[in-house]
DNA sequence: AATCTTTAGCTCAGATCTGAGCTAATTGAC
DNA sequence: GTCAATTAGCTCAGATCTGAGCTAAAGATT
């Protein structure tokens, strides 16, 4: 039965609507090189072109979720927390349609990558030595990329290794080493241990078998 | 004609795609207050409740473009320039329907809403000092705020009034008393200027007619 | 085993930052 | 006019930050 609510409440929703995408700059780090994961597309459109993984959001699902299927399906590599950047709105930005597309980052180690790198269609682009690949990425996927890396050094000067890319327990110049990939730059031994120390917590142990002298052991708070 | 690509490229965006909104926090200070514009809703749902200004996106339209006309619909006011904040997903949030909300900010000093505040269906709400107001929003609103508020202290936080909410020229007190209201909070009087004055381009004027010694005049950058 | 290289952890002088306090210049109250 | 109140602009001592340099402790090299 028709009530007077029906008419308008249903107007209201039938607006053309956009298509919904969700694309995702995978993050980490590959001998001290700071790279993104990329797949080979395999649909009709950019056929064979590398660019980063995504899907369009099915009926009611979650922006994360999406992501965290993309991942699974294209790279089937498991994500961890995927961070909205930003929505990707140019009309003209594809031409199959009038596509929004959510950009994401994440940041996984390169351990959980292995597996999935063995596929021909799986590969890691250097941010910093690669710049030509990531730039030639179809659907602004560069720009993508752009931000998830202004994201991460951001996230990286705040705090000890936010994307839990090391494993624990790890020493001070393990963590600096990281960070220092992830800046791009040199950093200040004393200043990086003076800023991170305090947000760690100690493990009481040293570590031994490595070159130099043993250090102390520490674990994320 | 039926091309062969016809079919595959369609079919992918076939895919039931949600309908896309954007609501808007449109920042102010007004009585030494920072506040969030209101507009009622006028619409069946939700009707008469004060809400974020907000509309769905047209067909093909850019973001900022559906920002700035749903503020000059439902406000009467002319936006600046919006903002993204973050994409409201969560599928229980309208019980219209799937909908996406596409949050964003926008900061318009307090002379360009007198117009649009003279209707009964426009009024500010305090951030500080009505927080039950805000708190009492639909559709995630309130979050949306809370976002809008983080964003605009950080921007302060920065520069020198980012979102040019002073007329030029203006005195350091000015500006140290609108960055006090943002910030919510006081600030050290010198280390306020050492930070901004660099920041500013000085205009040679001196105040005059003002309460107290006679101070420098500066602009924006 | 002697020496070199690498890294850890500390110390200290110099640089920078901070905020209280001083004097100056103006308006408002009386 | 006199005095209180307000604000500007500067100064300086104390606090904090910085980074070079020192010594120590380990593996690597000879």
């Amino acid at each position: 039965m028709k009530t007077p609510t029906d008419v308008p409440r249903a107007s209201l929703l039938n607006y053309p609507r956009p298509s919904v995408a969700v694309d995702t700059a995978v993050l980490t780090v590959a001998n001290g090189s700071l790279c993104v994961l990329l797949v080979r597309r395999g649909e009709k459109d950019r056929h064979g072109e590398w660019a980063l993984p995504g899907s369009f959001l099915r009926e009611r699902e979650r922006l994360a979720d999406a992501v965290l299927r993309s991942l699974r399906e294209k790279a089937g590599i498991s994500g961890r927390v995927p961070r909205q950047l930003h929505v990707f709105d140019d009309p003209a930005r594809d031409d199959r349609g009038w596509v929004l597309s959510v950009a994401h980052v994440d940041v996984v180690p390169l351990a959980a990558l292995e597996e999935a790198l063995k596929s021909d269609g799986v590969r890691l682009a250097s941010i910093a030595e690669e710049p030509e690949v990531i730039a030639g990425m179809p659907y602004g996927h560069s720009e993508m990329v752009a931000k998830a890396v202004e994201w991460l050094r951001a996230a990286y000067a705040e705090s000890p290794d936010p994307g839990a890319l090391l494993d624990e327990p790890f020493t001070l110049k393990e963590l600096r080493d990281l960070h220092e990939v992830v800046a791009g730059r040199t950093l200040m031994r004393d200043t990086f241990r003076r800023f991170m120390e305090p947000q760690l917590v100690g493990t009481g142990q040293m570590s031994d078998g490595t070159r130099g002298r043993p250090s102390r052991l520490w674990g994320r708070a």
